[in-house]
DNA sequence: GTACTATTTGCAACTTATTTGCAAGTACAA
DNA sequence: TTGTACTTGCAAATAAGTTGCAAATAGTAC
């Protein structure tokens, strides 16, 4: 049975599967952690992708749904494939920026209780939960 | 009776009582909501306060525990007073950046919960939340 | 009040992150 | 195979944040 291809992940969000797409889409894939365009950037160097097209590509692929916008407070976006990581988020490491992954925001009582105490809103379409700490081995020195 | 002053907050995190930094805590004092460097260095422009000093400013606050940073995925970070502002969270309009604040992501819980999930990581200290959606206008619209 | 000193500020210049305009290249429907 | 709308690459612009250093100043000691 043939798994859908990154060409026709695509192509069911309307977007035509380029060589720099399926590029930056491998890239995503590989990396275990949000990567920033520079990182994404990086990644796909050796297909000749350009620095501007990384950040073109990331910024569909978010208008898309296809990446998430990770927030790590450090100056900079990260993404990530959004592909079966609903309620996904991470607590990173402040001294050493490691990050790790968790999940439970129970996101649906959290909407509904935002809801019920704003006045001006009635629908969320995503979040972004982040913590912040020191890692174990930070922490010893 | 007297309420503690700014500059008595200042030296409470052994920060020198100047100018600059009053202006600054003035100006965070006065808006509701979330500011970036730049409406902050906007605000405090009449008291000739340099940009260079507010972003330094904005970053010994932010160290001393003083200021929030907020991520509203604007590509800049957002500050408030932490100052009363415990599980204080937001939500924003991806259409016309309103912000409304809510209450209530049940922190301890989920200190708790994420650790049990992670290896490396014995402690958190401060976390970020943030919901995006459309308000009741733009919806409409 | 005056002097002292460590801290803080302002300015200029710099680095890093991201965006824009436009001509040339390419996916894919016909 | 062709046509065209969608994409890309390059150069240049803009925006966000940082750094070095000399001048200014808050807080302490007299």
């Amino acid at each position: 049975m043939p798994t859908t291809s990154d060409a026709d992940l695509l192509r069911a969000h309307e977007m035509r599967a380029t060589t720099p797409r399926l590029a930056v889409l491998s890239a995503l894939r590989k990396t275990k952690y949000p990567m920033s365009a520079h990182d994404v950037a990086k990644a796909v160097r050796t297909k000749k992708v350009d620095m501007v097209t990384t950040y073109r590509t990331l910024e569909s692929f978010k208008t898309a749904g296809i990446v998430t916008q990770v927030e790590l407070q450090r100056g900079r976006a990260y993404y990530e494939l959004s592909e079966g990581r609903k309620d996904h988020h991470h607590i990173v490491c402040i001294n050493c920026d490691t990050v790790e992954d968790f999940t439970g925001c129970d996101y649906d009582a959290l909407v509904k209780k935002a809801l019920r105490q704003t006045v001006g809103f009635s629908s969320v379409t995503h979040h972004s939960l982040e913590l912040f700490g020191m890692c174990t081995p930070c922490s010893k020195k």
